[in-house]
RNA sequence: GCGGGAGUGCCGGAGCGGCCAAACGGACACGGCUUAGGACCGUGUGGCUUAGUGCCUACGCAGGUUCAAAUCCUGUCUCCCGCACCA
């Protein structure tokens, strides 16, 4: 995701976030793939508008001066970014087709306007999407939102919310959470629309419910208070003034503060009254503060029996509570009930539905009242169209022109883009845009009369909903992208960036997608193959951030042990995808490691290698390969830490070796890399060099058991010594025990590669005789084939092939070592070598 | 209320049915190297025990499935996040 520029120095945070993206990026490319890594910056919005009204200068030039900061702080970051296709969005060449995309979706009847209630931000000055208010309040300045009518500019996404919520299945390389989150947020209902009559007119009131089964129930009715019905229905009669009273009262609370259940619910008769369609009864309609507009048809039919905001509504006016469904196990009575009840039972008072158990009567009613032609099965959404306007500056001008004669006029194509105008005043006060003449006085395209520009400004979401697009062919001027170049890199096969963005960028730009679909300008269906949410980096608890005053920077940390240091701190501490704790100790461990690394340059170098050390090398290379694909980063370093160390104990090393942890290294701390690189007597660029390729037949699971067996076998020399108080050995004598059971083991192994019935395999060897073996292969046993064969065999067989071991151990202890086998050996001694273990004797 | 996720050692965190008393790092302790070392190398850090071993107790808590559970299932507690008077 491209950030928003802003001027103050990068912190680890954000180094974190782009490390991960250039890890990948760095891998895929020397695996020889073609990868697109670019960066852009989303340079619209308020907070350059608000910083220019500050300081008194110009968003313009706030934006560029960020984007230099951004950017040379990036590439101090050694991201590996194609800068070639660097694209800005607060340029003509970009936002013209943001201007363009709208024309198209306006032709469509996708872009539309229109007066309805909206969210306002006071402080920003300006209206907001209903993403964009979080609890209430403005997801950037976190000032309460009201709301007022205005006229408004929208994006029909609405229309493509059963696609947008059907496109989520496909969506297999994103983030559970995510997806749930956009299914939430389109909140897909099916229920019944029910229309229920005036008493006095034939005026019809639909109102939606998931349950239809308690339609008898109904006892009385409720709108929105400030549904525009309610003003018409008390129109000159005696409840007007006090239902305009609470109406603007319930406005003065404000919707967004109507928290949730705490809020008392508050409501008024009206005076007039409606028809249940199945009984006849009169039902009283009310206003009240917990019916939202919005949702359903603004207005509701109010069960109290069943359901617990009606239920408390009707406790409070004393309006009748009428039981229409029965539980099973126990007698309810209205005047007894302290609550809905909200379970399932079966249908009483309902004429002839009575006896029906309410699932199967949902179906039924809603059919007859299909049948009687008053009502019918219904969907319902809780995703609203996009409000996409703003009444700022510094945002890509909505292409329209109103004219007195003509109307409402879109701009026509060829006289794109409506360049914003950059001779502005910023008062601070309403949209600058609307006071400069000279961009709002404009000919209509249609009559040439006076007519008057639109001066509204996108949302700047316009601009993130296709910009990944620009990106395949970001100088492209006859079209916004190059077809044939999109066909060839979109979809983006894997996005990276925070979760905040579940409902707002990730869905428009869902939408977008689909949209352009629609208009045969793309041909997929998903922008976003695989999404990836990093997780935040945080600072005495809380996440890093400027405005918390909580961050390390990077250039502090770039001066004190470089910038390689800091991304493999942050990358090695936890994966990628968690939440993880800034420690400046971590932060040395991984300058001690990357110190280590260099120091395998004075390392002596042979020519010869060693089975041990191609097994470790190529395990080296098949797990880092492994890990970097799953996006388990920490593990990967994990293994190349794993065999740094072993590098660093050798007594000589191969260069192929120290070229291979180099390129393993070299997407993590990529400068460290170029150096060893060149170090090793190269010219060009690891970054630029095939990613290694393991050899299966390298892997030699036996060697690794060696290895093993040497170490343990090292440290049991170690603690006899000690215990013997002797300093330094003149003789080390090993016996090693005949092979017993070797061949045992060997069977079952067999049996353990061929089968993963594991209970069958321990009959059988109880059977067999081998309960002694059992206790060491059954545990051995793991899902993963290739770590199948694990048995550890200590005895001579193995020793045999043990070239190495030997000199290992002589190195180790300076001294010389004798290898007996145990039977050869004098009889005492002889029973110390225990199965499995070699006896040590030290003198 | 609905939905998503997490609870592991002194700490950060791996592991997600079997080489697990648990990777890797940090911290601490001891030893080595050294004029010195906050550098580097080695060892150790649940309890008891053996020369090499073995046993017990452990992965929020309580049950269950399995030859085998930190890992699977059920319940429960705590924490984090998203949506929320959605009819």
């Amino acid at each position: 995701m491209f950030p928003y520029p802003s001027s103050s120095s990068l912190h680890m945070g954000h180094a974190r976030n782009y490390a991960i993206g250039d890890v990948y990026a760095r891998f895929k490319r020397m695996q020889g793939f073609n990868v697109l890594y670019p960066m852009g910056y989303d340079a619209f919005g308020l907070p350059a508008e608000n910083a220019a009204i500050k300081t008194n200068s110009y968003p313009k030039k706030f934006t560029e001066d960020a984007i230099k900061i951004f950017s040379k702080q990036q590439k101090e970051l050694g991201l590996s970014y194609d800068w070639d296709r660097m694209i800005t969005t607060c340029y003509p060449e970009y936002y013209k087709w943001n201007q363009w995309f709208f024309l198209k979706l306006f032709e469509k009847g996708l872009a539309y306007k229109k007066k309805a209630p909206v969210n306002w931000c006071e402080k920003c000055g300006t209206v907001l999407a209903n993403e964009q208010v979080v609890d209430g309040k403005c997801w950037r300045c976190h000032n309460e939102v009201s709301i007022k009518q205005l006229e408004q500019w929208f994006f029909k996404i609405t229309a493509y919310a059963e696609k947008l919520l059907k496109g989520i299945d496909q969506l297999e390389g994103w983030p559970e959470r995510v997806k749930t989150m956009q299914q939430n947020w389109i909140g897909k209902s099916e229920g019944t629309m029910v229309n229920f009559k005036m008493k006095d007119s034939d005026e019809i009131i639909p109102i939606f419910t998931t349950r239809p089964d308690t339609l008898y129930g109904v006892t009385f009715m409720v709108y929105a208070p400030e549904h525009p019905k309610v003003i018409e229905l008390v129109n000159g009669t005696e409840y007007e003034r006090k239902v305009k009273d609470f109406i603007a009262k319930v406005l003065v609370q404000e919707r967004f503060s109507r928290t949730a259940e705490e809020q008392e619910k508050e409501g008024m008769f009206i005076g007039k009254y409606a028809i249940n369609p199945l009984t006849g009864d009169e039902i009283p309609i009310y206003i009240a503060n917990f019916v939202l507009l919005e949702y359903g048809t603004g207005a509701i039919m109010a069960v109290p029996a069943h359901d617990q905001r009606d239920f408390e509504f009707a406790k409070k006016y004393s309006i009748p509570i009428k039981i229409v469904i029965h539980p099973t196990s126990y007698d309810l009575h209205a005047e007894k009930m302290s609550r809905a009840y909200v379970e399932d039972g079966v249908l009483v008072n309902s004429e002839k539905f009575n006896g029906r158990n309410n699932r199967e009567a949902i179906e039924e009613i809603t059919k007859y009242l299909k049948e009687k032609g008053l009502g019918e099965k219904t969907v319902q959404y809780k995703l609203r169209d996009w409000l996409i306007s703003r009444q700022r500056y510094w945002g890509t001008p909505i292409p329209v022109i109103y004219c007195d004669k003509c109307g409402m006029v879109p701009v026509p194509e060829k006289d794109l883009p409506v360049k914003l105008p950059e001779d502005v005043r910023f008062t601070g006060e309403g949209n600058p845009l609307a006071k400069v003449n000279k961009f709002v006085n404009v000919k209509c395209p249609e009559c040439k009369n006076e007519a008057r520009r639109e001066t509204d400004t996108m949302d700047t979401f316009v601009d993130s909903s296709w910009y990944f697009l620009r990106y395949c062919s970001p100088k492209e001027n006859k079209k916004p992208f190059d077809p044939k170049k999109v066909k060839y890199w979109m979809p983006v096969d894997q996005y990276i960036g925070g979760v905040e963005h579940a409902v707002m960028h990730l869905l428009y730009a869902r939408f977008f997608i689909k949209a352009l679909k629609d208009l045969k300008l793309v041909s997929f269906d998903e922008p976003f193959t695989r999404l990836f949410n990093q997780g935040m980096l945080h600072k005495g608890g809380f996440v890093m951030s400027k405005s918390r005053g909580n961050v390390v920077t990077q250039d502090e940390i770039a001066a004190k042990y470089g910038i390689d240091t800091a991304r493999i701190f942050l990358l090695f501490v936890a994966s990628p995808e968690k939440d993880v704790e800034w420690s400046d100790q971590g932060v040395e461990g991984g300058y001690r490691f990357l110190n280590k690394v260099y120091r395998l340059l004075e390392k002596k170098k042979t020519a010869k290698t060693s089975k041990r050390l191609q097994n470790k090398t190529h395990k080296t290379i098949k797990d880092v390969t492994q890990y970097i694909d799953e996006f388990k980063f920490n593990l990967a370093l994990i293994s190349i830490m794993g065999f740094t160390d072993y590098l660093s104990s050798e007594e000589e090393i191969t260069k192929e070796s120290l070229e291979i942890l180099t390129k393993l290294l070299s997407p993590f701390a990529p400068h460290l890399a170029e150096e060893m690189w060149e170090k090793l007597g190269h010219k060009n660029f690891v970054s630029s060099e095939k990613w290694p390729k393991h050899d299966d037949k390298k892997i030699d699971l036996k060697v690794e058991a060696e290895e093993e067996m040497i170490r343990q076998t090292i440290a049991d020399i170690r603690n006899i010594l000690e215990l013997a108080k002797i300093g330094q050995p003149k003789k080390l004598e090993l016996f090693v025990s005949e092979q017993w059971k070797y061949e045992a083991f060997k069977k079952i192994q067999k049996e353990l590669e061929t089968t993963r019935n594991i209970g069958e395999i321990i009959k059988k060897a109880l059977v067999k005789g081998h309960e002694q073996d059992i206790s060491r292969i059954v545990p051995r046993v793991v899902k993963d084939p290739s770590k199948m064969p694990r048995i550890i065999t200590s005895q001579q067989e193995e020793l045999k092939t043990l070239e190495e071991f030997r000199a290992v151990i002589e190195r180790e202890f300076k001294t010389r070592l004798v290898v007996i086998k145990a039977e050869e050996s004098k009889e005492h001694k002889a029973k110390l070598a225990m199965p499995g273990k070699p006896a040590i004797l030290a003198e």
